[in-house]
DNA sequence: CTGAAAGCGCTTACAG
DNA sequence: CTGAAAGCGCTTACAG
């Protein structure tokens, strides 16, 4: 049987407001005797207040959404584990949302998650290229009325918080990389052209080209879309095209890029030089360990739940957009170009 | 401005009663004139109802808890996505709590979710030795008062619903595999000793074994924990043994072994083979993709979501145990020992 | 030092 | 065909 606060009170002979008092620990003037008993008819009961009841009174919920694009993506489950932790932590639930990479979903989620009624949201954008929709979802946050924070992704135009590696500058050592071994026909893999993590990562990549005196040659650029089969097809093009080196933009396609060298008889890295972006684990136990740009991907968990846990509990507090060092991870899927070592 | 269903009423002078009936679908002999005129107004200001006075009277929350040992690694990830999904398109909401494997959190997990309100629980158990947590367990879970269903592992004495694969029969099929090809010396790296599911895929092991006449050896079994460091010393210490053949009780400790024999300058198959079990995407992408038991990941959580909401939607339904059909799955990590190809 | 009472936003018998 | 009112279990000014 389930009690209520009443169910204290009248056991201790006291009201519900010195209850609620008490077991709040709001400033107040109970005698300790009285306080002590509370509390001990409280323990004994296993009371706990009811959710609904103090959510409808104060408005907070100690609940947060975490949106996100693939929960099955290795990279998203750790973030998740992360930000749960946090919350956890912290006296938080999280209610997780999988938008299958759906920018529609993105929307609904967001909507039905206010609806529910929570205090605060993590999103990590779907990959979006509609312009009319954006700008609909970015009217839709501004009057949410709950604090958000832009996780890894990000929407032009946006008014909010956020944290993620500093993509651009990531694609740029990963491409840096490649030139310092000597390769000058570099191919770089996209991610959903158009996408934000994409085109930032393309920009470092174009960056580091143009820094070092080599013409930027568009058809060495293939556009995949994350997943490993796109990878894969991209780098059949590159070869194609003659490159000696490849960046992906993340690890996936990078093991899709492995396997179309490894189908044409080729070899990881004598014949081509691979890195990727994300550092996941799988990575690292490759036959080929693969060279890679490392996200800490703790550490961008824990500053969105920073970022959105200061914003829970103060009003006012200015958006802040913190971007992570990324770190190159030099393994076994690089080498010099074939003339040069 | 968040709008309430007074506002509504008021709009569409009519009482909060009739807003109500409508908007709920609810038994009504309600004008259609009126009710059109209430949608109406209903969509222009995008009325939801608040989830907390709706919980507080109806005791319904429309939230499902999932409970799990280990949101990052892909096997829970793939699950999570595939409740998600299910508890989406029935209008549900989805709390994760990630227990990292911790037997005490499984509790705190239970206790922290029923008092704030959800209407089930789906628990993917952590892997506990300790009898007396265990029955301590038990009675929490005996006296809930929310319906839950059991997923993946299983505690002794439980008394719900569950589903999972058919461990044994899954360790049994890898293991006959193994025998039908000739070998005859086969280690097996197991999970957690002790652990449900590492016991139940070690007894498939022995009972191929047994079927097939070939003495069960004590010393070629060797304990892992499901991580892949602990596949890769297992599998040094089976190898040291004069294994041909490695059964590893998850793909994760398959790589870890993967692992072994190539520091060691052997060679997966040519040297030893080895058969996983959960099928991971990754076990397809690896240079010697690898031989494994497939679980259905996807139907394990459908079925664990039509467990739990035939179980929400009506009451006295009796418990039900599932077990989904293993399959083997040849690839390219297994192969007739040396002395018979 | 403590309590009575209003109110959060709904749903649902019940009355007419 | 429609509405007034009780009640879900809390929190919080306010009164004494």
């Amino acid at each position: 049987m389930k009690h209520t606060i009443r169910d204290i009170a009248r056991e201790a002979n006291v009201s519900v407001t010195t209850v609620s008092l008490i077991l709040n620990g709001k400033p107040n003037t109970v005698s300790e005797a009285t306080a002590g008993r509370i509390r001990e008819i409280a323990a004994k009961y296993n009371y706990a207040p009811n959710h609904f009841a103090v959510g409808l009174v104060t408005k907070k919920t100690n609940t947060i959404g975490l949106i996100l694009p693939d929960i099955a993506n290795t990279f998203f489950a750790e973030l998740a584990k992360s930000v749960d932790g946090f919350c956890t932590a912290s006296g938080y639930s999280m209610i997780l949302s999988n938008t299958n990479n759906d920018p529609e979903k993105d929307l609904t989620a967001v909507t039905l998650l206010v609806n529910r009624g929570i205090d605060g949201l993590i999103i990590a954008f779907s990959q979006d290229e509609n312009k009319e929709r954006s700008a609909a979802f970015i009217a839709l946050l501004d009057d949410l009325g709950v604090p958000f924070v832009a996780l890894d992704s990000w929407i032009e135009g946006l008014k909010c918080s956020g944290v993620s590696i500093h993509h651009s500058k990531g694609g740029m050592m990963a491409t840096n990389h490649l030139i310092s071994l000597g390769h000058t026909r570099i191919g770089c893999i996209t991610g959903p052209r158009g996408s934000y993590t994409a085109e930032r990562r393309l920009k470092g990549y174009i960056g580091a080209l143009t820094e070092a005196g080599i013409p930027f040659d568009e058809t060495l650029v293939a556009a995949g879309d994350y997943q490993f089969d796109s990878g894969s097809s991209a780098a059949h093009l590159l070869i194609d095209r003659g490159v000696t080196a490849i960046f992906a933009s993340n690890d996936l396609m990078a093991y899709g890029a492995y396997q179309a060298v490894q189908s044409r008889g080729l070899n990881v890295p004598d014949d081509v030089s691979i890195v990727g972006f994300d550092d996941l684990f799988f990575s690292n136990i490759l036959q080929t360990p693969l060279t890679t740009i490392h996200q800490s991907v703790p550490a961008l968990g824990q500053e969105a739940w920073n970022l959105l846990y200061d914003r829970l509990k103060h009003d006012g507090i200015d958006d802040e957009y913190r971007q992570l060092e990324p770190h190159l991870i030099i393994r076994d899927s690089t080498i010099a170009p074939k003339g040069r070592r």
